[in-house]
DNA sequence: ATTAGCAATCAAAGCGGTCGAGTGCTAACA
DNA sequence: TGTTAGCACTCGACCGCTTTGATTGCTAAT
């Protein structure tokens, strides 16, 4: 898929690239002369950019306009152009000031962060719960027969339901409460909720516990897994390409629909950057772009962490922010 | 405020508004006597108009354009025209099929259904916090010598956190759960936030937890109150006003500012629907329109819920429908 | 391989003219 | 006094034409 390509032609490419994203405008021979080629003539650069248009990389709106990256163009620019780190890390450890309860609240709170750095509209994955593991089942006895279910896990209390007691004899809060426990404790949520529990003929008063327990494991599974949010909407009208109607109706329409972003952003196997760049894939990301990153505390993958935004964004600003915010949050301290 | 006018007046006001939202195209003379009063000439409705120009209710783009409602004419609208439910309330009551555990769960739901069958922007506002009353608060002893608080209120369990038990005494738990009931329990969250606890010099073992749980039930106030949920944001784009850039940026910014929606959303005392509609009150919502509604759950306020849209909404559809569905709401079983 | 020079292309902007929708005014009428 | 027909007037929308200027591709010379 790396082409190869003689220096000179990188060089026009990346000058082309990083004057269309800084601009927004058709770029030209001229422009690229100016202030990247002074010692090469335009018609030698042109040549080098028709060059480049027939290998796919660029695109010309019409013949007199200059010539602008094309999707393909933009993979080669981040694979090839984006490594330094511009970000400072420092800079924006400072935004991380507050003490954390819950993973859920760091990530809420980083994709804040993204979003106001970056200047783009954030997007926030939560991971799926297959691998939150159970620390006890209480049942916790109420007033008026009625029992309250806790479920707690590694992460805190999830889910919480009051359900009725069957029987008021004394000893059944309890003996179901040891029983519960000893069944679910140390099980992750997906072993259970795919699980069909077997109970002896002997257990059989506490039926109705176990799949009211199971009921609210599985509902909770079903609310969170792969939940996304979206911080700094409007962000996307700071730049230009919000005047075209088509754009911003796509963009908002894109941003709107959970499940279409939670199919963008899927977990991409081991990839821990995910760019998908303008109309490559089919998606309907036309002249955008989504850029996501995987994130984990304390080594426990979390979620993913992204910005979408115009396809000429600042894919070295957006990188360095996502790669740094994910050293910070792996080792924040509880 | 409720000028007198003439029952043709009135005529001529409802046609051209009725119009309007409809075909979004300035309303003609000649348009409204062909649909509503073909027993005057356009001459006569022309002086009509004329007049209401005067009186602050319409507005001409230019000289050969016909008129446009201006806001007064709108707010006119809403007070005068729009008394009949038109929605079907067994329509309705069809979309809410699932079983709710909480009254967060039924008023989020609301929002989507709001903006499904209305075809608008739907907003949701939670209502404060402080009438939630506390019934109990609970240690929960767990392992490695943390324990569990949980608040139980009205509404089930509100937040919980591990916090580190600092003597290991057989009782204390106990002791600290019976102070923490005695406390706490009846009391709403408000109360128990804006006050000072005094605790006797001998109760000072347990200075530390009560700190604890007052510093959860203010965190939790915190992060609840006011909070404003947004549906169907890009519903702006099935209309026409969103081809112009200034509205459609304008819409955009407001509903992706939270703090700006809740002051428009903003309790109006006892007023059961508050409409906002056009640049009115200075509030930027100009060419937009806010109709919200209290909404309750078994008689107790629970938010508001409304709908933010082009000024020229459907104002009849978008009133039934808040209030059928206020009304099943309210009498939801649990 | 590079470059200067130049004709060709084409969007954008400006201009003038026509069209037609809709109004306001006036004078006549009930 | 209220209503109406008639008509001149206004002004945005649209159309086609021209000009302008930016930028390219090609060619021939270096």
């Amino acid at each position: 898929m790396d082409e190869k390509l003689t220096e000179r032609k990188k060089k026009v490419l990346q000058a082309l690239v990083d004057g269309y994203i800084t601009s927004v405008e058709p770029i030209s021979s001229g422009d690229i002369q100016a202030k990247y080629l002074p010692n090469v003539s335009t018609a030698t650069i042109r040549s080098e950019l028709s060059h480049l248009e027939e290998m796919g990389y660029l695109i010309k709106p019409h013949v007199s306009a200059g010539r602008v990256p094309s999707s393909k163009a933009y993979r080669y620019y981040v694979e090839n152009f984006v490594e330094d780190d511009i970000i400072d890390i420092e800079q924006l450890r400072k935004n991380i000031t507050k003490k954390y309860d819950s993973v859920v609240e760091i990530v809420n709170d980083s994709a804040k962060i993204v979003s106001d750095v970056t200047n783009y509209t954030s997007l926030l994955m939560i991971a799926n719960s297959d691998t939150l593991t159970i620390k006890d089942v209480k049942l916790l006895d109420m007033y008026d027969g009625t029992a309250l279910v806790l479920i707690i896990t590694d992460s805190g209390v999830i889910k919480d339901k009051e359900i009725k007691l069957p029987k008021i004899e004394d000893n059944y809060v309890e003996a179901a409460n040891g029983l519960l426990n000893k069944s679910f404790a140390g099980k992750t949520l997906s072993q259970i909720v795919n699980s069909k529990v077997d109970l002896d003929a002997e257990l059989r008063d506490f039926k109705q516990i176990f799949e009211d327990v199971i009921e609210v494991l599985s509902e909770y599974k079903k609310s969170r897994d792969g939940q996304v949010y979206v911080e700094g909407t409007d962000k996307i009208f700071e730049y230009p390409e919000a005047k075209n109607y088509d754009n911003i109706k796509n963009f908002m329409t894109i941003v709107g629909r959970k499940d279409k972003l939670k199919s963008l952003m899927k977990d991409d196997g081991d990839i821990e950057f995910s760019i998908k760049i303008g109309a490559e894939d089919g998606e309907g990301l036309d002249n955008m772009a989504l850029v996501s990153a995987k994130y984990h505390v304390k080594g426990k993958e979390v979620g993913q962490l992204g910005v979408i935004g115009p396809e000429r964004m600042d894919y070295k600003k957006v990188l360095s922010v996502l790669k740094q915010l994910g050293k910070i949050i792996d080792n924040l301290e509880d």
